[in-house]
DNA sequence: ACCTGAACACCGTTCAAGT
DNA sequence: ACCTGAACACCGTTCAAGT
């Protein structure tokens, strides 16, 4: 048999990609296999393999997506006026967490085989996530040389994930009372130098 | 057959975790089967689940006994003297991951099933580290309350594991041009309320 | 050009049968 | 009491054969 049905290739990506979120958000990595992706769109296995190089390069797909999302909401909350922008953009990254936190661990919990490294495409989506925060924050830094403000940035950025990861996983619940996100404003604001 | 091996069960079972610790300091979780660890250890597959619940399981184990190695690390760092403590616990982190990316990324890859808790047991560890970190720098914070110093000991330790994590997995690399382990302490530094 | 379905080489886990 | 080996129900991936 051929030409199952009439989705034009990029149709049939995008329909893939979906069933992948729809099945990560409900089950997590875990439940995530060609196979399964094949069965929900009504497709065999074997015509993944045309739309993506494995099950690795379909779930870096998916997770650049998730940075997509991220990256708007991001942007929406660095509209704020500046004082408000640690506190707002700390909410924004927390709510976008809690309320898809499957699809978000999935970008932490997927780890490519030893010695592949995520495809070119996929770095400039990274850096552009940073460079929003920098260019939202950095005005709260003026006194910083370039290389500071950077630093600093970039220390959020990691210190944001890394509380994230841990709550998600609840190692954090047990040994921490204070709400994650109140422990993300905590970091933020004094990685900006104040002194709350 | 039977009784192939003359091994106490205790001692099989340390067998079974080195075996599983060399995979994956080799290979990394994609290479940790049971069947593998069978093969290594010179018995049935079978024969793991009379050791281990399931795979699951053992990789808990595992990862339990690299916190327990952490912790001799992070000891010893915290025996210097007050003001230096916080360079010498970053410096002490940073070496335990770069000596075992592999190791220490598991401790954070694995994730347990959906609904799946952590054992008992485990938390404890887990919270006996961040009281290790607490008391180290604790007298470095004598003007906050208890809660303060416990939300700042959290972010901190929080915030190593994010800026370890991104690194490790490279996705750090391309946006920092700052060494990790100086982001973690400039980190350390300004939740401990220092103006560096 | 695209898709299928079977095949291959793996998995985790269970369990009757052996000692 | 402990271990084996086969079985079961899955995997990711490939590829000849079909349209």
């Amino acid at each position: 048999m051929a030409r199952r049905s009439d989705h034009a290739p990029e149709e049939l990506k995008r329909l893939a990609l979906e069933s992948a979120r729809a099945i990560v958000m409900e089950e997590g990595l875990r439940g995530l296999t060609v196979r399964r992706v094949a069965e929900r769109i009504g497709y065999a296995p074997g015509t993944l393999y045309n739309l993506f190089a494995n099950l690795d390069d379909l779930i870096v797909q998916l997770n650049a997506a998730t940075l997509d999302a991220l990256a708007v909401v991001l942007v929406e909350a660095a509209r704020a006026e500046l004082a408000a922008r640690p506190e707002r953009l700390v909410e924004a990254y927390f709510d976008f967490v809690e309320s898809r936190p499957r699809l978000w661990s999935l970008l932490f919990e997927h780890r490519l085989p030893e010695g592949e490294d995520l495809p070119d495409w996929y770095r400039p989506k990274l850096a552009a996530l940073l460079g929003l925060v920098a260019e939202a924050l950095g005005p709260l830094m003026p006194d910083q040389t370039r290389e500071a403000r950077q630093a600093a940035t970039v220390t959020m950025w990691a210190g944001l994930h890394g509380i994230s990861t841990l709550a998600v996983t609840s190692k954090l619940t047990l040994v921490a009372e204070t709400e994650p996100r109140a422990l993300g404003l905590l970091l933020v604001r004094r990685m900006l130098g104040g002194e709350s």
